[in-house]
DNA sequence: CCTTTTTGGTTGAACACTCAACGAAGACAC
DNA sequence: GTGTCTTCGTTGAGTGTTCAACCAAAAAGG
């Protein structure tokens, strides 16, 4: 079999740079606009929201740090310090696990649940605003196919309930 | 005409919030991973990479500073920021503009292109393994008009003519 | 002209995230 | 048991981003 070292670039098409780029710039603007919003309105920044939020869906308000770090995307390192920020908010409470002695649990707080519940027409507003408002209807439905194949492979992100959104 | 207060909160269908959720995840763990492979190939995270690569299709790869925010998506304090760093490092250099005095030029140095061609490949084969190559070839598409709409109504984003990705 | 307003860009402090190192406890070998 | 490996989670330093304050120069208004 013949050897061919670190193999040549395969560029992307017309189409795909186009795709990209309309990509990157889409991702910045979006997030740009929800982390301004929810910073400005409820002075927390989108990815403590989405802790709050998996955690207002868990039973009883709590999930261990681990799992917590699995829906929400985020490392262990990065979630810690999270909670730690959100600790001192008073929005969230840590717990030692019951039976496994390194675990962890984060506890959503009763504060924390109004604050959550406080931000959400806030945040869902802006979600509509820069995203679904702006879809065709069967856009929602590739949208939907895109990002389930996109993310096929890697484990399932949790089949939630709530209607907070993220 | 009936006043009503602070519209009462259109959540999320069933259908939008899966799509969101999976919009999340998918864009969580592809900035993780593009970052952390230009992070570890080639010492630049991805939003230093953009700006080289912005500025390597600008004629003689020189842009303002306001051009460069606007086609990065990043505000005018990020990037003075960013430059800093990259003038630090011998990538890019500032000059003065030369008929408005507030103005100031970013200038891309041979030793930044250099830097870009080297990151260059390995960039591209990330956004492919992570986007383009799961994607059947009637979802790219779809993805090209799903974000050409999204971004109607802002600014257009720059036409450029490179390969580099970003 | 002189004043006011707007635009272009930088700065420093506060905050968020990454990475590598670490300790503590469960799981597994024998 | 004892030792090793792995998992869970935290920590601190380094780096990137935001926000508000700021200066300097251009533009606008009189």
């Amino acid at each position: 079999m013949p050897h061919h070292a670190p193999d040549r670039p395969r560029w992307l098409s017309a189409e795909e740079q186009s795709a990209w780029r309309a990509f990157l710039t889409f991702v910045a603007r979006l997030d740009e606009a929800l982390d301004r919003q929810l910073q400005r309105d409820a002075g927390m920044p989108h990815a403590y929201y989405q802790v709050l939020a998996m955690l207002s869906e868990a039973p009883g308000r709590t999930l261990r740090m681990s799992q917590l770090a699995e829906i929400t995307t985020s490392s262990p390192s990065r979630l810690s310090h999270a909670v730690a920020r959100l600790e001192e908010k008073g929005w969230v409470r840590r717990e030692r696990h019951p039976t496994d002695r390194r675990g962890a649990l984060a506890v959503l707080t009763d504060d924390g649940m109004a604050a959550l519940v406080a931000a959400a027409p806030g945040h869902v507003a802006a979600v509509r605003e820069n995203l679904f408002d702006r879809l065709r209807p069967e856009q929602l439905h590739q949208m939907c196919d895109l990002f389930a194949t996109l993310n096929d492979g890697d484990d399932p992100p949790h089949e939630g309930s709530g209607r907070l959104s993220r």
